[in-house]
DNA sequence: GATGAATGAGTATTCATTCAT
DNA sequence: AATGAATGAATACTCATTCAT
């Protein structure tokens, strides 16, 4: 009994219904780390295991393919956690703090996270796929922060601080981080990583401090 | 009479003496515009308005080019404040915004904190560029920030925080600001432009609030 | 009916196969005539009925096809006749006769005797080329030259000379000819032609009457 | 007291007065070594001490400071000892090695000969060239061989050989060993040089011994 | 005359894209 | 659908030639 209860496909026809998916694959990596321009679809093709000819099948033009790339893994992590959100216990500061976590292991640090430094690699160059990136992904997320922390200082948990400035507080760290994992950190010697989590737990837990109003005792 | 008392350069001598600055310049721009691999150097000799074979005069290949662009750009902001800040008089909480606004006065905002997208973006195809980047400018803006935290934690003036992270959160912020000048930033609508002062002001705050030791009244 | 019993490949495999021949083709008969610096790549392609793309599909860069011209036309035509004169019936002047007029028939008069002329002609700016020509023709036909040279000697045929100086004046004359086939000769009115076989033949003559043993009447 | 009774001019004057000359002596140099295409007139002004401006001053173009440096070079050994020929007390075979020899020192061993290495490897890109050293070098030394044959002949001393054909036995050692000498010859270890002399000579006396008639004791 | 900075036409090489099989 | 051979526009780089100083 199939568990699923979704039709098995023949071996054969998965992969080649998984095709498109591969190229995405494969071109996410190379586009990442070489950039666009540097990235030769031969290549991309010859790591999803196909021949050039059968990319062009799937992708009219190097740009749409970039482009492709660019829509399939562009999720919306925080949105995705809007629902778990609503059911959060605890304070705005600790929802905060979870909140910056959870877009790490969600999107942080998965491969799709590229996406991000790819989009600001090249995003001159492509100023549609940033408009798109900016609507899609930072606006959403920031929509997300900027309401627990107007609702944080409605409740006098937080003290009035201008909040679209606080916003970037937030979520500078997080593209900060993820910049460097795809830039600088590979070149880094492992002894200077930064550690992502410990590093998100002690800034988001300055910025509560930095954001709480005086204890009252 | 020649005011300035110095020998004045004939035409020729004084273009040829420009040159490489007037090269770079132009290359400056448009490697950070468009990345090392989308740039031409016809291009790049246009814009200095020279020919494409007087820009090999100077640079004997377009790598070599981009090099001498990193190298020269590269300048030490942080470092250059390091005298200055020896006579800084006020709190450690009110040195550490004032670094940060140096800095950007000094280098993020101005056209040579390109170089940093640049090197994020680039990293991967110029190792040994981020390396230098990293050990030119990385190591000793945070040894600066490093000091100035272990010091203030020392006078009890801020709490026994992991140093080695609270280093990126002064750090982060403005490398972000960075990228997003020469990314994200020409693609937003002028009303949402983020406001570098004001940010790196309140961002600054909030950390030093939150670095802080509780008010003992 | 396929009178030959072999399978006809596809109109495209089939000139897959060819492709390289038919630019080593195109190539040797341009290096030979012009050199290797004053060939231009397009032109050997244009030659070969070929884009210049597809040129580089076979050959990784230009000197790539120009040693692959040279490896691919260096024939060891005196090597080759080793064999058959092992069975030669007749005395040592009449092989030498012989085998000077082999190396003419099998290689100077051949389209690869040109490689002879561009070894000569490129010599210093492809040393490794020359070295690979001396060790692969030159040496292997001196060898059989000397080898008949002492036998004679040994057997009284020809007079106590100098064998490796009366090399010399066997292999000159075959050199000479070749050489200038590929370079005065196109000039020359055909009244003027050097007429191969003729002189090979009289100056073999000339050389065996002048090696041989006066007649002890 | 100046014992040619020419001005000496001063320094300065005589190096100007010498410039072509020099020029010329860089540039048969270089030709010689690389070819005409892979030499650059900077390297050849460079060799001469002078600009790349400056070589321009004296030659048109980099074809005819190729022209100029063959016309310069072309001398015409054997006709230059074509008087002394006439006093030559000795057999033809004596003379015929004399001249053989004689050329080779005039000629054969000097930088000039080069031309001939030159000529024969351009000669299909400089056809004009070609037929310039024919008509100038070439033929005048066949006609000198030729007349000398001719008598011998006509005398009784030679056997009535092809006299067209018998030119080229003598010539194409010569030839030969002045390709050799600017080709092969550098890349060869110096346990395999040809000695010219030697070879010459041997050379010369197989050839006369091989055209001369049987003894009659 | 002499210089050498500047030029730009020319050439090798790359790589996205096409298409016959 | 899949292939990979073929294409040719694009681009880095060279070098003979010019010309202002």
């Amino acid at each position: 009994m199939n568990p699923t209860d979704l039709p098995v496909p023949h071996k054969r026809e998965r992969r080649k219904q998984d095709r498109p998916g591969e190229l995405l694959d494969a071109a996410l990596d190379l586009f990442v780390e070489k950039g666009f321009a540097a990235t030769r679809v031969e290549e991309v093709a010859a790591r999803a295991g196909v021949s050039k000819g059968t990319l062009f099948l799937y992708f009219p033009s190097k740009e749409d393919l970039f482009k492709a790339v660019v829509r399939e893994n562009v999720v919306h992590p925080v949105t995705q956690g809007a629902g778990e959100m609503a059911h959060f216990k605890g304070t705005s500061g600790e929802l905060l703090e979870w909140m910056m976590l959870q877009w790490w292991h969600r999107y942080g640090a998965t491969k799709a996270s590229g996406i991000s430094k790819l989009i600001m690699s090249e995003a001159t160059n492509f100023p549609e796929l940033a408009a798109f990136y900016r609507q899609e992904v930072i606006e959403p997320g920031q929509a997300l922060v900027r309401t627990v922390l107007q609702r944080a200082i409605a409740q006098g948990e937080f003290r009035p601080v201008d909040v679209e400035l606080a916003l970037h507080s937030v979520m500078a760290p997080l593209l900060f981080l993820v910049m460097w994992k795809h830039s600088m950190g590979p070149c880094c010697p492992v002894s200077e990583q930064i550690k992502p989590e410990q590093f998100i737990t002690q800034h988001a837990q300055l910025l509560v401090r930095g954001l709480s109003l005086p204890q009252t005792p």
